[in-house]
DNA sequence: CGGACTGTATGATGGTCATCGAACACAGGG
DNA sequence: CCCTGTGTTCGATGACCATCATACAGTCCG
């Protein structure tokens, strides 16, 4: 298996689950969290890679955060790769919508959440 | 307030919301779970009015059926209108996609739940 | 090496919610 | 008027989940 240049590590590479192998319920409950739904935004409105997970502004602590980037990883949402300490991030905008047209402009053409 | 032709009732009529006051996390809510996507699978399938409550197929009670329909009814989904000692149900297609758009096709195409 | 930073794992806690059983309310028909 | 069918309400229960604090594991740099 090639490896990213400079990007080996004896860390664990993340769980990704492609937006295939997703069934409906799994995408809609990981959308049905308003942190989560901000997390999306916030990730599409930088470009690609260039935010790692501590970068969000969201009112949880670091273990929450984490366990929601798990989920999003779990839901075919956000592919995660690992550069030094940080761990980038970036939105499945193409294979997610190929998916659940529609699904994804939903979230982030809305501008109110409850 | 001129009434239905022969829907005068001593019973509280049901409280529904429209899917325009609805909030996009509401709706995503009412939508992330297995018997309440059935239900509006079921009430896809047949003409308007043509269902009551109880003549839905899912593994609940009559109290748990009672309560998704409450949601249905608080996120847009389902319109409610009691004939008899029977309450006939609607699917709300057009307004719900209109306040949000190719969500609820996304809900009747797909085929797995999980 | 030893700190500073980033993210994960673990255990505990609290809240929300789906479900049930039973009681209740209403409508319609013998 | 009872009886049946339909749906709601209420209280309780159990499961799931979001969150936190803490501890831990890597990575990088001086």
């Amino acid at each position: 298996m090639p490896e990213q240049p400079g990007a080996r590590s004896h860390r664990p590479a993340p769980a990704h689950t492609h937006p295939d192998d997703v069934v409906l319920l799994s995408a809609l409950s990981a959308l049905a969290d308003p942190v989560r739904i901000r997390l999306i935004r916030e990730l599409d409105s930088r470009p690609d890679w260039t935010l790692s997970c501590s970068d969000f502004d969201v009112p949880v602590g670091r273990a929450a955060k984490s366990h929601h980037f798990t989920v999003l990883r779990g839901a075919g949402l956000v592919e995660q790769r690992d550069q030094g300490p940080k761990r980038l991030n970036r939105l499945r905008r193409e294979e997610f919508d190929a998916r659940f047209p529609g699904l994804l402009e939903l979230i982030l053409r809305e501008d109110d959440l409850g």
